[in-house]
DNA sequence: GCAAATTTTGAAAGCGCTTGCAGAACTTAG
DNA sequence: CTAAGTTCTGCAAGCGCTTTCAAAATTTGC
């Protein structure tokens, strides 16, 4: 492979050289552009001109020095490449460059130590804003943040000026998908949950809990397992689930990576969804529809999340009060689940 | 919700500040920070010390300016939210931070016009090299563009000083799984293709083709039908495929989401994979060992397309010759094939 | 110990754009 | 037609950092 590396790309144009060209003074030319001032109309029109002819496009590098704001927005989330944050990131991308704003994404892997320092260099980029699309420090650490910087979390509660906090309820969610199986006419349900450490899987866990106990289900310790909310992890769970005696007749994932995983275990015993066991997930993921059965799953429209997060964060950095509205968690209702007749 | 949003974060600390704080001038300072000059030892202890006590952090909208290069590079790609680009933007963003460089993402929705503005986005943002992760573009678009800036293509060969490509061999890699389901005894394969006009999905016909033509097979054209590379479109692909006799034994989906779709919809009808109809996919996406059954599938490592994409940027931007290396693609060989004894 | 060679440093001129200020160019009123 | 109002427009001073150039401080060589 051979090539240059070292050619020079066409020379840059220079509001100064719009100038120039139009015989107008470079105030001028940038009044013009930013329309922050009245101009005879003979000029503006010489302006254009020399710009269209010029082929000239502002440097925002300079505009942002100049300004003392960069028209960007960090945005920070755990893996870029999950399923679940990708849509977030499709909808926040969407909403941002809508209004001008370049969105910048890190991810933090779910390291504290990594968002930390994907945290610094937002802020070294002069972010004016960042969205956190969950986050893994602690609380105190979020609120120091939000004095350098104004700041949406989502998946999290921070009460703080300069925090907006949305989230959806996790606890009621976990408790809809226990309930309707419960309604189903299942007893014995088994709880794959997340990662013990996170707060949202913590909060399905207690979702699943009332369930229970609002039904005076008694709750079984070895029912509930952990997993990591990948495949991977619900595989492992549903194994040692099964394991145990797999005497029960639904399974409750904390989320859809986790049930996809619980599928193929229970599928290499032979053990068939939902006729031997009902399966319920959670987030809804576009392949939810798609598994092998349909998978019936708590959806929550994490497009809107992106969307509205973008959209606060806007609100925000331009100094108007952000209003945030979440429609309201449902069941997607597919072919995992049957009714219980006993 | 009520919150200041105006409150002035804490004031920002320059350069000029540490060199008084530090007692020099800041033009050492802009030195010891850049190493470009070498500085009396007790002065660079001054203004370390100063740099920690302010806590200073250089702006970089004043780096780039003054620099006159950003430290940022574009990346498109077509859908943010696919699996597929996913992965391979995760790898980039890794890469690219560890060189410290931003990458700057922003999706083309498979629109031309959505990727132009995308690119010229990037552009006004000067970034110094754009990596498409696939590019909609005519060539001749990318070949001028690729006069303004450095760029890395991925997915298609445009021969051009300034264009680095990248590619997997689509056509070999499709013969490849065609010849695996040959050699399994199967003679009837239908092809669930991807979308008509892209360039890979043709690529990956001819590799169906010609592997049969390889073994003389007759190329039967009602076995082929398009997809568009999602699980809908595998779905309804097999459906047709089912509706028009259902008369071969092997299936090969020119990606694995398409596979997704084709899975159900054969499940769907009670037939089963491998025992009713043998399946192979494209692509390897994480999610396809936990298929079911789990998929076999071509596999090339899109985190290694990322790496090597990213890689190539940085050496082009600083002026070295990148040098590419992709480890060749092969046969995730799983569940979802059996041999043919017939 | 002094001139010459070297190494360190600071002053100042940008990078490309925004913006406060004040003079220039027009209008309007008398 | 002139004075007072308005409305444009250019000058110049930044924004925070890099970099050239030449002066200042050190070191070296005899």
């Amino acid at each position: 492979m051979r090539l240059k590396p070292n050619t020079q790309p066409e020379p840059i144009v220079t509001l100064e050289m719009v100038a120039k060209e139009a015989g107008v003074s470079s105030s001028t030319v940038s009044r013009i552009l930013n329309g922050t001032a009245r101009v005879r109309e003979s000029k503006t029109r010489a302006v254009q001109t020399a710009i269209a002819k010029l082929q000239f496009l502002p440097n925002p590098v300079a505009q942002s020095l100049a300004r003392g704001k960069s028209k960007s927005i960090g945005v920070v989330t755990q893996a870029i490449a999950s399923p679940f944050y990708a849509e977030a990131l499709a909808a926040v991308e969407a909403s941002l460059l809508g209004a001008n704003y370049l969105p910048l994404f890190v991810s933090g892997h779910w390291r504290e130590a990594d968002e930390r320092r994907c945290i610094d260099h937002l802020l070294s980029r002069r972010v004016e804003g960042i969205i956190l699309l969950t986050s893994c420090l602690p609380d105190q650490e979020l609120v120091m943040l939000s004095r350098r910087v104004p700041l949406i979390l989502t998946g999290r509660q921070v009460k703080t000026e300069r925090i907006v906090s949305m989230d959806y309820d996790n606890t009621h969610s976990a408790q809809l998908a226990t309930d309707y199986l419960i309604g189903q006419g299942h007893r014995r349900i088994a709880f794959i949950s997340g990662p013990e450490h996170r707060a949202d899987a913590l909060q399905r866990l207690n979702g699943y809990k009332a369930a229970l106990a609002a039904r005076k289900i008694p709750f079984v310790a070895k029912w509930v397992v952990a997993g990591d909310y990948y495949d991977a992890g619900g595989y492992a769970a549903m194994n040692r689930l099964l394991d145990a005696g797999g005497d029960f007749t639904a399974v409750f994932a904390a989320n859809d990576q986790s049930a996809y995983g619980a599928l193929l275990a229970l599928y290499k015993r032979g053990l068939m969804v939902p006729r031997d066991f009902s399966l319920v997930g959670f987030d809804d993921l576009p392949t939810s529809a798609f598994t092998i059965p349909p998978l019936t799953t708590v959806h929550r429209s994490i497009d809107e999340v992106g969307h509205a997060a973008a959209k606060a964060m806007i609100d925000l950095v331009e100094g108007r009060i952000p209003v945030i509205k979440l429609s309201s968690v449902t069941l997607a209702i597919r072919e995992s689940t049957r009714p219980l007749h006993d």
